[in-house]
DNA sequence: GCCAACGTTGGC
DNA sequence: GCCAACGTTGGC
């Protein structure tokens, strides 16, 4: 298993959104590092649900990948601004995974309290200037943001030690 | 293949 | 709303 954050604008998608629907194709991914890292990504794979553009920002929640990567279905609508004219039905482009709400945070976990966990010092998201929407984390950041919650493992239910 | 112009992200 | 940082585009 491994760990991944993936940033939402709240105002657009916030993790209580995704509490409120059960299960959401994570779309729209239109960078290629982030879209390498999404086909990278395994069913039962864990998310940080990290809210950018958002006062404060910070870490929300806890999701769990429940399908791994297929075609994103944007790509092909003209309709949607995530519409790709380059991009090759025989061969997509983008790629999606479906996420589901594993835990809620009691409170935000705020960007602010991330640059004080000396394993988070060293990341594309509390680097000045990235806009990396997908990354991966170490199994110690997820722990130390989890930790940094009030949670700990008994609270991912179903997740195997 | 270079690089200037442009659009977007995202913290503040 | 500002603007720094970054990725992409397109002329050459």
């Amino acid at each position: 298993m491994r760990f991944w954050l993936i940033k939402s604008e709240p105002d657009v998608f916030g993790f209580a959104e995704l509490m409120r629907r059960g299960r959401e194709p994570w779309n729209g991914v239109r960078n290629y590092q982030a879209r390498n890292f999404l086909r990278d990504m395994r069913e039962g794979d864990l998310c940080l649900f990290y809210h950018s553009n958002a006062r404060p920002p910070g870490v929300a929640g806890v999701a769990r990948v429940c399908r791994a990567a297929y075609p994103d279905d944007l790509q092909f609508d003209s309709g949607s601004s995530y519409f790709d004219p380059k991009s090759d039905p025989a061969q997509p482009r983008w790629s999606m995974v479906d996420v589901e709400p594993l835990v809620a945070f009691p409170a935000l976990v705020t960007l602010e309290a991330l640059r004080r966990l000396p394993d988070w010092a060293d990341s594309p998201l509390t680097r000045k200037g990235s806009r990396l929407s997908v990354l991966p984390v170490t199994s110690e950041q997820f722990w130390d943001v989890l930790d940094a919650a009030g949670l700990s493992l008994e609270d991912l239910n179903g997740v195997p030690a």
